[in-house]
DNA sequence: AAATGAACCTGTTTGC
DNA sequence: TGCAAACAGGTTCATT
């Protein structure tokens, strides 16, 4: 579900309404996550305030008090909601962090691909999770330049190259899509074939795209929601994410399915070269 | 080293 | 109608 627009989306939401609120209390009844989660850990962060909501990649960063990070990420089915403390435990409710508010963080993942976990905030960026994490597409540093350095030595797609975190992290298999439909370049084109100029355009229409699903509160497929619950309308400006059998935006041509590395990719054949 | 495929898990859609 | 296969937004591990 979550790529880099909607953990943002989550992030910008989630911050005014838990920035300053006290963790009181912990409470786990599915610890089997993509990792086990580490209930005696957890139970640190009772007492700790909130004090800020940062982003890493796809992984939320819940700054406690003290130095310790909250780290969550949503894997592909989870969410992150703010309900009241007396509400009922939903469906794949595997955990919950009840607020001095009255209220309580509610963590659902029915796939269970999800993590949560607590490590000591000086210590993030050398975490495993972290460590081998590449370029952050809406910061300064990601340049056509510097995917094209990363792409020396590579003769693979652009569309699996583009959903390589240890390249960019943040974009997946929507928006590496959009992107490259963007651009105009073809989602089976080797990085070994790929101009200095067209890299430029490449960089530029991955943060265009991820800034307007931003702008647009994400996309909601099937059940991604703020901390609110609120649905993004992203999806009704994709462009070719399945929408095979449906003319391109720009040209008319039918958008048509493939299958990469195992997952689908959508394209149209006669603006993407 | 890079590229590929499979695995993790549950729910929904598709095809026979 | 019923059942099985295919598929779904991510990440990581084993194998070529």
């Amino acid at each position: 579900m979550p790529e880099l627009p909607e953990v943002e989306v989550l992030r910008r939401s989630l911050e005014p309404l838990v920035v300053g609120a006290t963790i009181e209390s912990v409470r786990v009844w599915n610890s089997a996550l993509r990792e086990p989660v580490d209930r005696r850990r957890l139970e640190r962060c009772r007492g700790r305030e909130i004090v800020e909501v940062r982003r890493r990649a796809k992984y939320l960063l819940l700054d406690l008090a003290a130095g310790e990070t909250l780290v969550v990420h949503l894997g592909m089915s989870g969410r992150l909601t703010l309900v009241e403390a007396s509400a009922e435990r939903e469906l794949h409710e595997h955990l919950a962090f009840y607020l001095d508010s009255a209220q309580r963080l509610r963590f659902r993942d029915t796939r269970r691909f999800g993590l949560v976990l607590l490590q000591q905030t000086a210590e993030l960026a050398g975490d495993r999770h972290f460590v081998h994490l590449g370029l952050e597409p809406l910061s300064e540093a990601f340049t056509g330049g510097a995917l094209q350095e990363n792409a020396r030595g590579r003769r693979g797609p652009i569309k699996s190259f583009l959903m390589d975190g240890r390249i960019v992290v943040g974009v997946g298999n929507i928006y590496a899509a959009e992107a490259l439909h963007r651009a105009g370049i073809h989602p089976r084109r080797s990085v070994a074939r790929i101009s200095g100029k067209r890299w430029e355009t490449l960089a530029q229409s991955v943060r265009q795209t991820l800034s307007d699903a931003i702008d647009q509160g994400g996309t909601t497929l099937n059940d991604f929601a703020d901390a609110r619950g609120e649905s993004g309308y992203f999806s009704v400006s994709l462009s070719v994410y399945d929408r095979q059998g449906e003319p391109c935006p720009r040209c008319g041509r039918l958008i048509r399915r493939i299958v990469q590395g195992g997952r689908s990719t959508f394209y149209c054949p006669g603006c993407q070269r």
